[in-house]
Parts: C-alpha cells; sequence; structure tokens
DNA sequence: GCGATCAGCGGCACG
DNA sequence: CGTGCCGTTGATCGC
C-alpha cells in the first residue's frame, strides 16, 4: 500500500471521526513526561476518534508509545516517509512520532457504540455488601456514617464495636501488601490523634503477604480473611468461618 | 464480511503467530478476578501471537476487556455468531468470550520486530545521576549504596551525611503525594530499628502535595525539590538552588 | 481543576 | 514462584 493513500485514510478518518487502524514498518519517537526511541519495525497503529493514539508491538499488553485521549493527530508526507503526530498539553506538552517507510494496511471504521461496561466485584461494590453485614466480621459490629470521617483519604467502612470502640475497615479486593497495611495503620493514627477512645483498624482481604501480616501484627492492627465470589448480579461475600485473627484481643 | 471468512482468518493468524485485527458488532461477558458483561456495540479486537487479547472501544485509551499474553484463543461460529474466546490460567482461571454478530473486517498481519525501546528519564536513571552528584542534596552527602533492597521494598539511595548520619533518600519522578511518604517513614523506621545511629529520609520530587508535606513534616522527614528535564541522550537534573526544607536540624 | 486511591492494574526485578 | 514497586501508569471519584 502506498504511503500516500495511508495518509489519506488517516486524514480522513479524522475528519469523520472514524477508528484508524494502520500496520506498517516505522520506527517511533517520543518526548514528553519522559522521552523515548524505538527503532525500525513492524507495529499497530490505533488512533481513536477521541485522540487516543496507540502504538503496539506484537507482544505484551501494554502499547509501547502512547497518548490519551485529547491528542491531536496529524499525518504528513515527509522525506519519503509517512509521518504521523500526536500532540498533547495536558499533563504537559508531549509529542509522538511516528513515521512509517512502508504500509501492510490503513483502514478506518465508523465505531457505534453506546453501551458502558458493568463490572462486579469492584473494592466498592465489596464495600457495600460488606457494610449491610458487618457481624459477617465481627458480632455486634455496627456501621458508621463513612463520610464523617472523611478528611485525608478515605476510609473505606467505619463502624463500632460493641465495646463502643471506633474501627476502621481497610478493604482490598485482592492479596492485601505492605501498602494496604500503612494505609490502615495511617487512617488509625489519624483517628486516634482526633479521637480519645480506642480506636482498632481492621484489614479485610482475601489474602496478606507474608511480611505485611508481620507489620500489622507489630502495629496492633487485625486481619480479616474475606472470601468472596465474582458472580453475575452482584458479588457474594461467601465469609462463613470467622478466621479472624484476634491479635490484640487484650484490650 | 461474513462470520466464517472472519473465524478463518482469526484462525489462520493464530496458527502463523501473526496480529490479528477485527473490528465488528459484539457483545462482551468476562469472568475471573473480577466479571463484566458488556452490551452490543461496535469493538474493536487485537489479537498478538503472544495471547494478548484486547478488546477496545472507540474512546479512552485502556481496553475494556483484555487478557495478557500466554491466552488460548479460539474462534467458533455458534449460534449464527463468531464466538472468539481467550482464555488463561495464570493468575486465576479466566476467560473473555467476544460474540460478533456482524463484521466490519479481520485482517491479519506478520509482525517483523526485534527493537526494544530506549527510554529516558525513568526513575532509575535520574537515581543513577543524582548518585554521581549527591552534594546537590546537601554538601558533605556520600552515597552508600543504590537501590538497596531491604527485606520490604527498596531504598533508592542510601547515603551518609556529613555528621555520619544514614539518609535514606525516596526518589520520585514525579508529584509526590502521602504514599511516597509513608513509603519513605516505612523505610526510615525500619532501619531505625535495626541501626542505633540517626537516620534522616529525604523524599526528593518535582512537587509535593500539601497533605504529603505536612505529614512529612510531623514525620520528621526532609523534603527536597528536584527539578530535572529528560532529553534525548539522557535526564539532567538542573538542581542548582538547593530549596531544601531542613525540618528536623535540631536533632 | 487537583488530590487521593483503585485497577481484572501491567510489567519488572530481586529474593 | 511470591513480594514489592515503578509506570509517559490510566481511570475514577470527591473536593
Amino acid at each position: 500500500m502506498q504511503l500516500e493513500e495511508g495518509q489519506r485514510v488517516i486524514q480522513q478518518a479524522l475528519l469523520r471521526g472514524r477508528l484508524c487502524v494502520v500496520v506498517g514498518h516505522c520506527h517511533v519517537k517520543y518526548h514528553g513526561r519522559a522521552a523515548s526511541k524505538l527503532s525500525q519495525g513492524d507495529r499497530l497503529l490505533v488512533v481513536k476518534p477521541d485522540g487516543t493514539f496507540l502504538v503496539h508491538q506484537g507482544k505484551k499488553m501494554a502499547a509501547i508509545n502512547y497518548q490519551g485521549p485529547g491528542a491531536i493527530v496529524s499525518a504528513e508526507l515527509k522525506e519519503g516517509a509517512l509521518l504521523v503526530k500526536a500532540e498533547r498539553s495536558k499533563p504537559m506538552n508531549e509529542v509522538i512520532e511516528v513515521s512509517f517507510d512502508s504500509l501492510q494496511a490503513a483502514h478506518s471504521f465508523t465505531l457505534k457504540d453506546d453501551e458502558n461496561l458493568r463490572l462486579f466485584g469492584s473494592e466498592r461494590q465489596l464495600a457495600d455488601l460488606l457494610e449491610q453485614d458487618l457481624a459477617l466480621i465481627e458480632p455486634g459490629l455496627k456501621p458508621l456514617k463513612k463520610e464523617a470521617f472523611m478528611r485525608k483519604g478515605r476510609i473505606d467502612l467505619m463502624a463500632q464495636d460493641k465495646k463502643g470502640a471506633l474501627v476502621a475497615i481497610e478493604l482490598k479486593r485482592r492479596n492485601a501488601g505492605l501498602d494496604a497495611v500503612t494505609q490502615l495503620k495511617r487512617y488509625v493514627d489519624e483517628l486516634s490523634k482526633r479521637q480519645k477512645f480506642e480506636v482498632r483498624g481492621i484489614l479485610c482481604a482475601p489474602e496478606i503477604t507474608a511480611n505485611a501480616l508481620k507489620m500489622l501484627e507489630r502495629e496492633g492492627l487485625e486481619f480479616f480473611k474475606l472470601d468472596y465470589e465474582v458472580s453475575n448480579p452482584s458479588a457474594k461475600i461467601k465469609g462463613l468461618e470467622k478466621k479472624q485473627k484476634m491479635l490484640n484481643e487484650f484490650r
């Protein structure tokens, strides 16, 4: 395929708000938040109507070079090559230049699509479900207003135990690591400073790494193993047996 | 384009290790670490030779559904639709089903590409440069170790100040937030526990958020504003003026 | 708009 | 392999 035809396809796609797909031999330069060079090779270029610009190699999931929505895309013939540029000013001035010296294909498509993804099993959804049955974590646990306690960062769930102590619950949808523990600790420290009461912190996740558990113990925080299943209408929390590790039950 | 021809294109591409690009009207289901449904609409499907599987809508950078390298892809005709599946067992059993009821195009391409991206301006590179001139942060600062791997996480730069105190330096290539502070604090705490010496912590970033700075101060840590420029052969640290905030010089 | 956090994060490198 | 963390993270939500 001729470079001229490729240019025409791209320009038409840009004008008409169509998706554009180009495959060819190219090299790529990027300069912006970082900078990069990619020497000659065959790649797939995808340009979306919203300005999204993706350069893919034949491996891996992530695009090797990219530009987010809002990029201004242009296509010109320069020095015997088809130069496709994507420029953006949003986070900062950024530019990608893809220089094709030959093309395998260049097509454009109209994509009619008004649908949004419906996702099940997000942390937010788990929090909503868990809030409805906090006794699952510990008998007598009562939910409190979440928003009242948001100041810096947000606590997934605030509750009060049967002894009246404040309980901050940090929820993770996957294996919890050190970051989850430090995050919970930060909230508990913050609350402890503001409240005169005892404040407990419970990390609620399907798993926890060994290091994170050790740190959790050192900090006097607690872990509750949360089993859940992603299913169709909603996520189901399987929690039956309480495998909670009461690490500071002395209080 | 007929669904049968699309099926043939996909199957041939899979057999021959070619990149496959399909555009058509479809709905998508996913079940794995989470679950999702996406109703009918026009989408772009990209299948890479390594099993990477990407379903793109006409907006946004991120694929709406995806599967990483190693996925097993199949294409079959079922109930009058072209059903393309991607199955994976790696993180856990996961499956995406894309069901096309019509196709705009289905093409495959051979991508010859042995090149790797050369990236400039990464945090690692900044660490290398900074290590060569630690006096920029503070006169008398001597490098001890780069990328010091601790049991939990790694410290970007370890140094010793002119008084002999241990200095942990956390480097961020962009605006530092609360997470950067908690990370640094974790390292300093860990070192303080192991060392008898004084341990200082310096967060080194182009910017810091107001909240993060407050927390940094509370924790007795320090901030050094790092100016740098990404350029072609390498990143350059511009640091001239030391705007370092000495927050705990009393010690 | 910035700030903080989540993500089916992905990818990498060390243990 | 798991653990931890960077990323041109991107995307979302609340302020």
